[in-house]
DNA sequence: CCAAAAGTGTTCTCAGTACACCCATGT
DNA sequence: ACATGGGTGTACTGAGAACACTTTTGG
């Protein structure tokens, strides 16, 4: 009585339809001082040169978040990327891939400067895209920059992870997540200017996070060295009181 | 070049495998003063008798999100609930279900005061739990209530969804689809009591609701009766400044 | 008439802001 | 030496908490 014949018979007696599971990607990280996402160019049909996020169906006996951490290490490569990963939003949409019906988990990762990727087997190419030049915010209808071409609702689950990362920000520690330990208050500083493209102040800030228990805390083996080093905090990933969005 | 035929020929060519995709709803309301979220007593196997979240196959020809709408309606026995639905989190394990590979796509539902719901076909019976009772809080290890045995891994969603209910609150409006309108600022008061389980101060609660633009909206037609009639307000969902929980 | 809830005022405190100002380091 | 970021001090402001108080309604 194995999970597929139960399948198969199930399906043939025609209780319930089968569907495509995939995971779908948005990996952000912080690159010449703007905040880009990991999009890779379609080699094959359809949506063919279009931008897409990579990638993949969850294997038959991985979990879901367990195909999103696997195609995190394929896609760039390290086993563990040193970010931080997490579930976004399930888009269901009948029709959102002509070929067949998908139902995609889509993540959310945030990554520290990572190598430049390299295209997988199906990709035509792959590169970091400054999320200003995806023409996501429809502020200006007219004025917007337009962006390239994106594959399947690509559009509407950008938008939606550029949201979770702006307002995660706000609420957690995650900006940690952007850079590589060890790390200044300036570095961070610099992470959340580029997110949320304003200008902060940076001795507020500097009070704010130390005055956060669990936030950062002074790496110690590195002495007495002018811009102090920090690390990650240990504790906690919940900023309270929250640091505000200007 | 039907989906169906498709999908069927790239299974058996082994590109990716199949899935059930359900929908499990989190259904809460406020009754008697508390907390409260529906649950139905499964009367077949496996979890034969446990209690389970209301939930069901999504269709081949709905999206996930119509399919929790759809399951709303049909466990509430109302068109418009006069609610608010939105998406939870994706639980995707394998072996969370013992038949089959099922990825469920949670959603949490809030409502006002409910009509006493009839158990659909294969529910053995169905009633609405107070959180409390259901040994959720992981507070005292020793002195906890055990709560009902729950099905599958709905312990764990629920867990997750009452986080999002309590936190929806502080920083939305979502406090208003817990009652019927036109309401008084004295039962949205007794929604945050009830939630957080706590005492706020009725007064600063007052003032912070009404200088909340597009929070509430007076209800004009009530007349100049004493405990004044509001209506939700319109416009905006996201509260700025939320509401702080004790 | 009295209790309970609705609604208003007042004070205190503290976090957030703006901005001025020193300090260390590298070139 | 001096420019550049690192790091600190300080006064102002406004939101939130606590709590006293008045007003209305229902029994």
């Amino acid at each position: 009585m194995t999970t597929e014949s139960d399948f198969l018979t199930a399906y043939v007696a025609g209780d319930f339809p089968p569907f495509a599971v995939t995971v779908d990607l948005a990996i952000f990280s912080i690159r010449d001082g703007a905040l880009t996402v990991l999009l890779v160019e379609r080699a094959g049909h359809p949506y063919q040169r279009d931008w897409a996020l990579p990638g993949g169906f969850v294997r038959a006996d991985e979990s879901v978040d367990a195909a999103a951490a696997r195609e995190l290490a394929e896609e760039t490569g390290l086993a563990d990327f040193g970010g931080h990963l997490e579930q976004l939003q399930t888009f269901g949409a009948p029709g959102r891939d002509p070929r067949m019906r998908v139902v995609s988990v889509a993540y959310v990762a945030f990554a520290p400067d990572l190598p430049t990727p390299v295209p997988g087997t199906d990709a035509a190419d792959a590169r970091w895209w400054a999320v200003d030049a995806l023409g996501l915010d429809a502020r200006a209808p007219g004025a917007v920059v337009p962006g390239p071409r994106l594959a399947f609702d690509h559009r509407e689950i950008l938008r939606v992870a550029l949201e979770r990362v702006r307002s995660k920000l706000e609420y957690s520690t995650l900006a940690t997540a952007f850079v590589t330990e060890p790390f200044t208050l300036g570095e961070l500083h610099a992470v959340y200017q580029a997110v949320w493209g304003a200008e902060i102040d940076l001795g507020n800030f500097r009070r704010k996070v130390l005055a956060s228990p669990g936030f950062v805390a002074r790496d110690e083996g590195a002495g007495k060295v002018r811009p102090a080093r920090y690390r990650r905090g240990q504790c906690s990933t919940v900023l309270n009181p929250s640091i505000l969005r200007p």
